[in-house]
RNA sequence: GCCCGCCUGGCGGAAUGGUAGACGCAGCGGACUUAAAAUCCGCAAUCUGCAAGGAUGUGCCGGUUCGAGUCCGGCGGCGGGCACCA
């Protein structure tokens, strides 16, 4: 199948959606049946769903397809149930893209980011999405940004904004902080610089004051799927371990100790060696003694800050010739500089235990350093147990540990910390992995972080009258380095508390920031406050949320903290921001090669089927052979994208999403093809065909469906039924299989009487609706002429129970558990009788053979086991 | 490397521990047509058999159960995240 023939076949009836989608898109709007009051009347049943919102890139993907059709489908299905349903749309506008559409092509971001909106807001608004635009917004607009300004000074105020070091990456050449996606094997992606770790002073947003209660308030979130809590609560990484410290045994630099945190204390007597970060001040302290330690530091500072390359780099290590005594035999240990040791998490140092930890293992099986078993596994022999090149990381019993011998690990963990408190060396400790949220970035397109530095008054706050702080509009890219910065007037300012001349921060925020509170501020849109305290109470929190599972940990749980923070500050009644989460699986299609290797695009491509049934393909309109290669996430750089502008011109934006909802579950990956597609624009031209062909045959609207129709009123109720209950559980390709059914069910119905005939192709149109609208609203329109009536506004049909009960039902009858016949017994039949009648079966008879029956098994409405 | 998922016909998938493969796509056969498209009817997990039927089968290995796609343990493959992509 090729083009959508558009004018043959006079004769059969043909959906002409370009006429019809706009024309209903302009019902909904004339009738304004998406809007909502910012404050809603107080006996309404509200509802807030919301999609995540995209960045503007230029034009929607079929990823924004996925996501804004699920979303939609709620938002039809929930204001079909009464709900008064807010559905707002935005842009996370500030980032990375424009400014490197700035640098490449000499496009201001502003202008850039803009005119991306403009363009993808018509590609949304051409699929039908039952959206209130009136509360759209830019996260780049100073009418957002001035108000996140003002969230920030209340945070600052509340304790919870902080400055402090941290390390970036750094691109000497270009002068600039990379961003850990530019760099590429360790270089700079522009400049192919070697990439270097510098430490600067930056702000902070104290998210790990909330850590216990991120963690705790997880368990409240049954409408979460629960990998997505698990992955929370394994990021946020509370454990339970011991701080403690190891005296060197001379002092360096003024330090007299190293302290580490362990969350295995019960194995101190296996300890090997003693581990600090390469950025640990022993480290600078070995590196300013000797050079070979000063180029083991620089090595690792050349890794870059991101934890998978620092992970997955060869574990090496550097004997800095410093030793540390054991606090609990005295005897000395080395202390070693190593690239696994994180400076982020615990101390920065680590004591070395190989016997039960791979990486510990791994790191002394290269150096020479002993391994010591100090927990024996049940049943091993403690004179034979040794370590090979596997850790024993699994509960057992200590040995070889003094007075540690003969207790598992739990009850040995709690004596050696409380061995380790009356020495003095050391306490149980709760560390949390979690860090404090590094906000800072040295960019231009972002959010200034409204504060000001006076070399006499510190660190002073914006004040409110002079939000907000603008971003400058003549800024020049073509320097290296932070263009806030470079700016020749923009960052002198007076301070607001001495008046003299002092400098404005240059950093803007990270745009997580931007994405952490636009669900709230979605409910006063055009407030002069970052939110109205009316609306919000109304609002939030969001009852059903949906976006990608990559945004599973961080843009959640930053949501999460700024919701708190934002109730610390007295905007938020809620902690928690969405009450309900669905995450969405990828968009993937197949990807293709030409001869010399490079990527092409599907439509490039031109494919045949061999008689054995291989697919093989060439390039259009030529021959040169084309690799269909692996379906993977649609990407810009493997060309396989599908543009769902040109979809939706083809096809019509019903059949983009009756597609989308049908390929597979929502929350896996799913495959686009253009067959499918195809399918799914069959159906729709199906629906009005059936509908246009009955017209002439059916009853006036409003007749009573009729007894005889019973058959027909049956499948009817019971696609009603299970097409909520598909809606309901997110199960959307069930729901359309069923709505297939039905329709099939309704064609093979041919005899059946006009009522009953009405009330199965009215229903058809209102089940269908919240996945396709607009047909929908056709055929509705068809079926009442001159009503008036909107499906978008209708009530969602209720089942009639009396027509849901079955009379007779099928049950399989198994021997030994192989199915052997079925059998087909009334409703509410006697134990007794099935048995007999399950029995009676011929080959249930063969397949007992004779042998007596050792146990009958009944389950009601579903099988019959027979045990021989 | 660490954390989290996923794996069912040619393909996407369906299936409260109870008839595996609903529904769709692709395919095949037929009707209609001068022909094609569109549409309609039918077939279809694999192997075996004229058929009735039988055997096998939900990534692999093992376990629990009268009964496992589903629960448990191990392994493999693929994907998401790893704090400056959004």
């Amino acid at each position: 199948m090729n083009d959508i023939p558009a004018s043959q076949d006079k004769a059969a009836p043909r959906y002409d959606f370009r006429a019809a989608e706009p024309r209903w898109q302009a019902a909904w709007d004339e009738r304004a049946c998406f809007a909502v009051p910012d404050v809603p009347p107080a006996e309404a049943k509200k509802y807030y769903v919301l999609e995540m919102f995209p960045y503007p890139s230029g034009k929607i993907h079929m990823g924004h397809v996925r996501n804004y059709t699920l979303g939609d489908v709620v938002a039809r299905y929930k204001r079909a149930r009464g709900h008064l349903v807010m559905h707002p749309m935005g842009w996370d506008a500030f980032g990375l893209p424009a400014e490197n559409a700035a640098r490449e092509r000499g496009t201001h971001p502003a202008k850039w980011t803009y005119a991306n909106i403009a363009n993808m807001r018509e590609e949304l608004k051409r699929m039908g999405l039952s959206l209130e635009w009136a509360r759209e917004f830019a996260t780049c607009d100073p009418e957002y940004y001035g108000q996140q300004q003002k969230l920030l000074l209340d945070f600052w105020k509340a304790g919870l904004v902080e400055r402090k070091e941290s390390w970036v990456n750094w691109d000497p050449v270009d002068g600039t902080v990379l961003a850990n996606e530019q760099v590429i094997d360790g270089r700079g992606w522009r400049s192919g610089a070697l990439v270097e770790k510098k430490k600067l002073s930056q702000w902070f947003l104290a998210i790990t004051k909330f850590a216990p209660d991120l963690l705790e308030a997880l368990g409240g979130l049954d409408r979460w799927p629960e990998r997505v809590k698990l992955m929370q609560s394994n990021w946020i990484g509370r454990s339970e371990g011991a701080r403690l410290k190891f005296a060197l045994t001379a002092p360096v630099d003024g330090m007299a100790d190293v302290e580490v945190f362990t969350t295995r204390p019960d194995t101190l007597f296996g300890m090997s060696f003693l581990a600090v970060a390469a950025e640990h001040p022993i480290a600078a302290a070995a590196a300013a003694r000797d050079s070979k330690a000063a180029d083991f530091v620089a090595e690792c500072r050349s890794m870059g800050t991101s934890e998978a390359v620092i992970e997955q780099a060869e574990k090496k290590g550097f004997d800095t010739g410093f030793r540390v005594k054991h606090p609990f035999t005295g005897q000395e240990y080395p202390v070693w500089i190593a690239n696994f040791v994180l400076m982020e998490y615990g101390t920065g140092a680590i004591f070395g235990c190989p016997a039960h930890d791979q990486r510990d293992l791994d790191f002394a099986r290269k150096y020479g350093l002993s391994v010591t078993p100090v927990v024996l596994p049940k049943g091993a022999d403690p004179a034979t147990f040794a370590v090979g090149n596997e850790a024993f990381t699994d509960d057992g019993t200590a040995f070889n540990s003094g007075f540690l011998d003969g207790l598992d690990v739990a009850a040995s963990k709690r004596r050696a910390i409380a061995e380790l408190e009356s020495l003095g060396a050391g306490q149980g400790v709760v560390n949390w992995r979690l860090r404090d949220w590094g906000v800072s970035r040295q960019r231009y397109w972002g959010c200034p972080i409204p504060f000001i530095h006076c070399d006499d008054c510190g660190v002073q706050p914006v004040p409110d009258d002079q939000l907000p702080v603008r971003l400058p509009d003549d800024v020049d890219f073509s320097k290296p380095g932070n263009p806030l910065d470079n700016h020749p007037t923009w960052k002198h300012v007076a301070c607001p508390n001495c008046g003299k001349p002092a400098r404005r921060e240059t950093d803007t925020c990270d745009t997580f920031v931007d994405s952490s509170w636009y669900f709230a501020r979605f409910c006063s849109p055009r407030a002069a406050v970052p939110v109205t305290k009316a609306a919000v109470d109304a609002w939030l929190p969001v009852d059903q949320y949906i976006g990608g599972i990559e945004h599973a940990i961080l843009h959640l749980l930053y949501s999460r903290f700024f919701s708190r923070a934002m109730k610390e500050t007295g905007h938020l009644s809620v902690e928690e921001p969405f009450a309900g989460l669905f995450t969405q699986g990828m968009v993937q299609h197949e990807s293709y090669k030409g001869a010399d290797g490079r990527w092409l695009y599907p439509e490039e491509v031109e494919f045949s089927l061999a008689a054995d049934g291989t697919r093989s393909a060439v390039v259009k309109g030529g021959n040169e052979p084309v690799t269909i290669g692996r379906v993977e996430a649609m990407s810009k750089s493997k060309r396989n994208t599908v543009d769902p502008g040109a979809i939706i011109a083809k096809y019509g934006a019903d059949t983009a999403r009756w597609f989308i909802l049908s390929d597979n579950p929502p929350d896996r990956d799913m495959e686009w093809t253009e067959s499918g597609v195809a399918g799914a624009y069959r159906f729709t031209q199906r629906v009005f065909r059936m509908v246009e062909n009955a017209l002439p045959s059916l009853p006036p609207a409003g007749t009573t469906p009729e007894a005889e129709g019973r058959a027909l009123r049956r499948a009817t109720h019971r696609c009603i039924a299970t097409v909520t209950e598909a809606l309901e559980t997110f199960a959307f390709n069930v729901a359309v299989a069923r709505l297939y059914e039905f329709a099939n069910a309704i064609e093979a119905a041919k005899d059946a009487p006009g009522g009953a005939k009405r009330e199965a192709l009215e229903m058809l149109a209102r089940l269908a609706a919240p996945m396709m609208p607009h047909l929908a609203e056709e055929a509705w329109s068809m079926l009442r002429p001159g009503d008036g009536s909107l499906v978008a506004q209708m009530a969602w049909p209720e089942a009639d129970p009396a027509l849901l009960v079955a009379e007779s039902v099928t049950l399989a009858v198994q021997v030994l558990g192989k199915l052997r016949a079925t059998i087909e017994v009334p409703v509410g039949a006697g134990e007794e009788a099935i048995f007999a009648a399950a029995e009676a079966e011929e080959n249930v008879q063969r397949a007992i053979a004779g042998k007596p029956i050792r146990k009958r098994i009944h389950v009601p409405g579903r099988v019959v086991n027979i045990v021989v």
